[in-house]
DNA sequence: AAAATCATTTAGACAAATCTAAAAAAATAT
DNA sequence: ATATTTTTTTAGATTTGTCTAAATGATTTT
């Protein structure tokens, strides 16, 4: 029923990997948690013999049903504490992944809910993406890349693709964050750049290399 | 600079056991630590290797400067998590403990010291001890054991010396916390209990084995 | 002061998580 | 269809933290 945190991190990988019905490779996993291969092979054993893992050598693996749900809870526990970094200790949209990192592998389910109820049930984390409830579930925003929408038809940011320091320095440049109205003024086909307004701001170009990870659903009406 | 889980643990079982000035036993931190005390041993030259301890064989041992300075950082964390949990959170005072063991280890001085300000710089922790600030200093109260104030004199809890299941047990049930007004109704010299009232309740008596455990200072003024 | 007891350390083992180097299987190219 | 390359696994070693059993140092009793 307990994982360790070295346990936990491969899990949680695998589930970042494997789409859905997709498979992950060795080499993919040693790549994505920075350790070489005979390490993850030796992990995959123990998570096999868990019954986390469907698994067969040389075949690829990826999560049982038993292991998606363990993926699912840490990425729960993950996001409900950036949330918490960012909505209540004013961290930075940038800096609470590392954090959450360490915490995500504080085990107490009661913590958890009681951190969820504390922060009012969010289903965003900071970055827009979904926060799972206790029992796994998952909220799906309707959601649209930036490149697609209308010109002119104002949408609400909810969600970046891509997270390094340098999109990010980008987007704050131009005071675009989760939850910033934005529309469409003009596309270049030339370029594939968009110029882009604030309702009441000054309009200003996003490149296709920024757009494509900018993605925005309708404006809430309540 | 940075320490395993198990290091810290050994590093603030030997603060709490050791005094001012007093030495460590090995049997008596392998009692604390739950561990033989052959993997004390080993700790300890691990740690002395490091330079956070005093020791030569067979002599006892206590923390170096260095040492102490780790303790009491990891002291700051565990009671800051256990003042969220408790006010934040709304955990009940003995459920704080367990979930504090986990989230002590969680290493970012960015998290603690925004958590501290989210907090509002608590001074004590919710069983009354205090938490150090972020040089390592910690407030004391000026406090007195309910056993010795004088009757007729409303004071404030500010300390309970045992966080035992049962001893909080009887103090809910008295609707004893951190911060109740209390007097001293009479003593009893057969068996040194105590007739103690709240400011408008109904008077109860707490045994000496209770009270030697109850700490009060004044109230404050402001 | 020697014997008995108690506390502490050493020696050697083990599980977890990692590594390097070599072997084996699978995929790709000729 | 072979040969070559790439991927994955195995074999064996290392580090950390723990253990048991045996040895040694320190303390107490007689
Ligand atoms: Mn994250
Ligand atoms: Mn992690
Ligand atoms: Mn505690
Ligand atoms: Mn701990």
């Amino acid at each position: 029923m307990l994982y360790t945190v070295s346990e936990e991190n491969y899990i949680k990988a695998i589930f970042h990997l494997q789409g859905d019905e997709g498979m992950v490779t060795t080499n993919a996993l040693s790549a994505e948690l920075q350790t070489r291969p005979a390490s993850v092979t030796d992990m995959l054993k123990k998570l096999k013999t868990k019954k986390l893992l469907v698994y067969e050598k040389y075949q690829g693996f990826r999560l049982s049903a038993e292991g998606r749900k363990v993926a699912l809870g840490i990425i729960r526990r993950h996001r409900l504490w950036e949330f918490f970094l960012s909505e209540k200790l004013r961290f930075s949209w940038e800096e609470v992944h590392e954090v959450a990192e360490q915490l995500e592998h504080v085990t107490s389910v009661k913590l958890i809910d009681k951190l969820d109820e504390y922060l009012g049930y969010p289903r965003f984390d900071p970055h827009g993406d979904p926060i799972p409830d206790r029992n796994g579930k998952i909220a799906t925003h309707e959601r649209i890349c930036i490149t697609a929408i209308p010109p002119d038809h104002p949408m609400e940011v909810c969600h970046v693709g891509n997270q390094s320091p340098e999109l990010l320095d980008i987007l704050r440049h131009n005071h675009i964050a989760i939850g910033t109205y934005l529309s469409v003024r003009k596309k270049f086909s030339f370029d594939n750049s968009l110029e882009v307004c604030t309702a009441n701001g000054p309009a200003f170009v996003l490149s296709e290399a920024v757009a494509k990870h900018v993605w925005m659903k309708k404006i809430d009406t309540i």
